[in-house]
DNA sequence: ACCTACCGGGG
DNA sequence: GTGTACGGTAGGT
């Protein structure tokens, strides 16, 4: 064996151990998993200790357990008394209450009694609970994951020092394994701010483009990165390959060491780029056909692909993060980027971009040209090397996620807006003995739906250009309102406040709600929440600007921007487990309060107002100065109450507001506006989906820029002109009206028989083997009938073949046509003749 | 109006 | 695993 330094230490600890039984030992938790042992359940943390051994620590005292309300009328301790010998047997598996504890604790903000109710396994809590709760009393807290649950109650967070009074165990692991007697958190506050990350990339076999089938086609090269441990695998050969390239002769062989390099290296966190979706999903799959155990974990076990349309791989004792779902979850709704490729989002991010090299290409040259195979070799571990330093990118921020919200780094990388929330509110409400409130029902879900929220207010825009827009908006709007007005479901209508703070909604019109106040003595749960959010980022924003560019601070600010934002959303959304009508309802209405007056009053000071959305107001300057819109907003910022204030976004020389089509309700943001460096930003009009004709997204974006950079709707009209009767003429080349879709199961197994399915039938008519996963590239030929008649492949087609007058209508009109009419311009009638138009009929 | 299926990222 | 993504859209019924 060939120990590292911190091998060596965690081996001295152990040994120490052996000898004195009980030893100290400190970790940075990362994973924390549960194995069935003897019939009980046993926690395992797997973490490194701060001289860098990886060690696990497992808790057998931690017990599983849920809480119960007595149903009205029955006392608590004569329930516990009942319940205490609950003994549930289902197909041979015992299920059983190990003992009731009487308790109190707060629901909804009030004072109550609660049964904590305790049992042999994690899985018998779904069972017990749905038999107490036939019984009429109310479980709750019985969907919170055993791991989870461990750490709410020992109140530590991941990746932050963990104390343990621990014995040496002899379980089987890569790592030395200890057996806790005590878990606390350390005082220290410590924090693993350098974790060792190992980024990973695979190129694979692609003869059917992206069409991609890992049961058939081979991983070529595999690269892993780290700065000092820079590696591509291939298994075929090439002359003067860079130092970094190491030849297997197998793609098995490339497998076996991979593994190698893991143990190698030891992560603390395994990185990828659509990881979940793609590369890990795909090793497992080869390493399956070949009967490779892939013991990636510290316990020696398997990555595991949870969940079923939506894989998340996991390996014990390594935290795999696919840094695409962080980023396009939770960085992507700050980003100008609407795409979220690896090179959009390293371009944006990094400013790096990922190696020209036509990976389109790659099966061919491995197939005859493999001497060009090193430039793919360089791409495969320059793709590596953007996933590591994204990862480096937004690592301080998902840290901040975890400490505030106090959840494993796996779950983090992954959660929605919603989660997080959830998350957050679950741990404050461990520490204030709140009982965690249960998912809704699928009924109860349905029904809150059915329960609309009356919105923001929105000033319509009237379609049209401008010039010199100056665009204000409110900082956190939401957050603010329901801090400020004390929004919480505890203090919603209190007998103590009646008339002190009422909700300025119009009662009469307002889904005939009734008055609405909340409570103005005693501090909301909710809104304590919230408020010590908008305190913490206040510090955090005056320490950021004595240090600026401190990337720790900026990353909590980030984190706490993010989190207060996505408050107001949680309540409303159905599904939230602290879902309030009245609570979303009254921070609508507050906030239509505020932007009004905003509007009241710009208008009164003689702007003239284009568009407000919610919390943001654009007014043309007209005659107006620069100067006059800074005194307007500092005007508005005197009056507002302490935690509110009113931001002066930007001014643009140049906007254009477009109206929405009949039934695009809700999508009221469609507008482009040119900035003072001419650059573009664009927002509500369609992104880029493959199944829809090249040619409409890039006539949409050339009109956008033609009208806004060079204010000659003239030409914008004549390009469209142009194109249309290129498209007519089959001029336009068939690559731009190709579409694409990606058949999802069985041709037969389609109840509706859309285009694609016409495709796939095509196919399979002609033999070619079309199932799951088949990329259909089509376009729309001339003829008659439904536009699944006028399918064919795109090698069936000619370029006379397609339907230009389809392409026309369908896709490039829609394109534009609201842009058009923002200048007054009915681009139907103008790119088609008029008697074309109604004599059609007649013919 | 409702329902069903597909998109994204990856090669 | 104390489990089953998500929000948006096109086309068909």
């Amino acid at each position: 064996m060939n120990f590292e330094l911190s091998d060596f230490t965690a081996t001295l600890i152990y040994f120490y151990a052996l000898i004195f039984v009980v030893v100290k030992l400190s970790l940075y938790p990362l994973d924390v998993s549960y194995k069935i042992m003897n019939d009980r359940a046993v926690i395992h943390v797997y973490g490194r200790t701060p001289d860098g051994a990886q060690v696990c620590v497992k808790d057998e005292l931690f017990e599983p357990y849920f809480l119960v309300l007595p149903k009205k009328g029955s006392e608590a301790i004569e329930v516990s008394q009942e319940l205490a010998g609950m003994h549930i047997t289902q197909e041979d598996k015992e299920f059983f209450v190990t003992r009731v504890e009487v308790i109190r604790k707060r629901f909804i903000e009030k004072e109550v009694s609660a049964l904590k109710v305790f049992v042999n396994l994690p899985k018998s809590v779904p069972v017990v609970q749905e038999s107490i709760r036939k019984q009429g009393h109310t479980p709750f807290e019985f969907d919170i994951l055993f791991t989870k649950r461990y750490i709410l109650d020992k109140g530590f967070t991941p990746c932050m020092l963990l104390d343990v009074d621990a014995e040496p165990s002899t379980e089987n692991s890569k790592v030395p394994v200890f057996t806790a007697t005590s878990v606390a958190p350390s005082q220290t506050q410590h924090t693993l701010d350098s974790p060792r990350v190992l980024a990973l990339d695979i190129e694979t076999y692609n003869p059917l483009g992206k069409n991609i089938i890992a049961e058939q086609h081979p991983i070529l090269m595999l690269a892993v990165y780290a700065p000092g441990f820079e590696r591509v695998l291939c298994w075929k050969r090439f002359a003067n390959p860079d130092k970094t390239i190491e030849f297997v002769d197998s793609e098995s062989e490339l497998l076996e060491r991979f593994k190698q390099l893991i143990a190698e290296f030891k992560p603390d966190i395994l990185a990828g780029y659509y990881s979940d979706g793609f590369d890990l999903p795909y090793i497992i799959k080869r390493a399956a056909k070949y009967k490779i155990t892939l013991d990636l974990g510290l316990d020696h076990s398997e990555p595991r692909m949870m969940g079923r349309s939506q894989t998340q791989v996991e390996i014990t004792g390594i935290v795999h993060l696919d840094v695409f779902k962080f980023i396009r979850k939770i960085i992507g709704r700050s980003m100008t980027t609407d795409v979220f490729t690896l090179d959009a989002v390293a371009t944006e991010l990094l400013g790096d971009k990922k190696h020209a090299v036509d990976v389109e290409r790659l099966a061919h040259v491995w197939d005859n040209d493999s001497e060009k195979l090193a430039e793919y070799c360089l791409y495969n571990l320059h793709d590596a090397r953007l996933t590591h330093k994204l990862v480096e990118k937004v690592f301080p921020v998902m840290l901040e996620f975890v400490k505030i919200i106090g959840q494993n780094l796996f779950d983090i990388n992954r959660m929605t807006f919603s989660q997080l929330v959830e998350g957050l509110i679950m741990k404050h409400a461990v520490l204030c003995n709140e009982i965690i409130l249960n998912k809704p029902s699928f009924t109860e879900e349905r029904q809150r739906r059915m329960h609309r929220l009356h919105g923001a207010f929105v000033y319509e825009p009237t379609p049209s250009v401008y010039k010199n827009i100056v665009v204000f908006d409110y900082r956190s709007l939401f957050p603010s309102i329901i801090a400020s007005h004390n929004i919480s479901l505890g203090t919603l209508n209190c007998s103590c406040c009646e008339d002190k703070d009422v909700v300025p909604i119009d009662y009469d019109t307002a889904n005939s709600e009734k008055k609405m106040w909340y409570c103005t003595r005693r501090k909301g749960f909710i809104s304590m929440i919230i408020e010590d959010l908008i305190t913490r980022r206040a510090r955090v924003k005056e320490l950021l600007k004595q240090n600026k560019g401190d990337k720790m601070l900026a990353a909590r600010s980030e984190a706490l921007k993010v989190l207060a934002n996505s408050f107001y959303g949680y309540l409303s959304f159905s599904p939230a487990r602290w879902y309030c009508f009245a609570c979303g309802e009254s921070t609508t209405a507050w906030s239509r309060f505020y932007i009004k007056k905003v509007i009241a009053a710009a208008g009164e000071q003689g702007f003239h107002v284009l568009y407000g959305d919610t919390d943001s107001i654009f007014l043309e300057l007209g005659e107006k100065s620069h100067d006059d819109a800074i005194h307007f907003q500092e005007c508005i910022n005197k009056e507002l109450p302490d935690l509110m204030e009113l931001d002066l976004e930007s001014f643009y020389p140049r906007g254009i507001f477009v109206g929405v089509r009949a039934g695009e309700g809700g999508a009221k943001k469609k507008y482009a506006l040119l900035d003072e460096k001419d650059v573009m930003k664009i927002r509500g009009f369609e992104t880029v989906r493959r199944n829809s004709a090249r040619i409409a997204r890039d006539v949409q974006r050339e009109v956008l820029e033609i009208v806004l950079k060079k204010a000659d709707i003239s030409k914008a009209v004549a390009h469209v002109k142009k194109t249309v009767s290129d498209l007519q003429l089959n001029k336009i080349p068939i690559g731009k009206v190709v579409i694409q879709t990606q058949l999802q199961r069985n041709v037969e197994s389609y109840a509706s028989f859309g285009p694609h399915v016409a495709a796939a039938q095509r196919m399979k008519n002609k033999s070619i083997p079309v199932g799951p996963g088949t990329m259909l590239r089509y376009v729309i030929t001339k003829g008659a009938g439904k536009i699944r008649d006028k399918v064919r492949l795109e090698d069936e087609a000619l370029q006379t073949d397609y339907d230009g007058e389809y392409y026309v209508q369908n896709h490039v009109i829609p394109s534009v046509e609201k842009i058009f009419e923002a200048v007054g311009v009915d681009i139907l009638s103008e790119v088609l003749p008029k008697k074309q138009h109604t004599l059609q009929g007649f013919f």
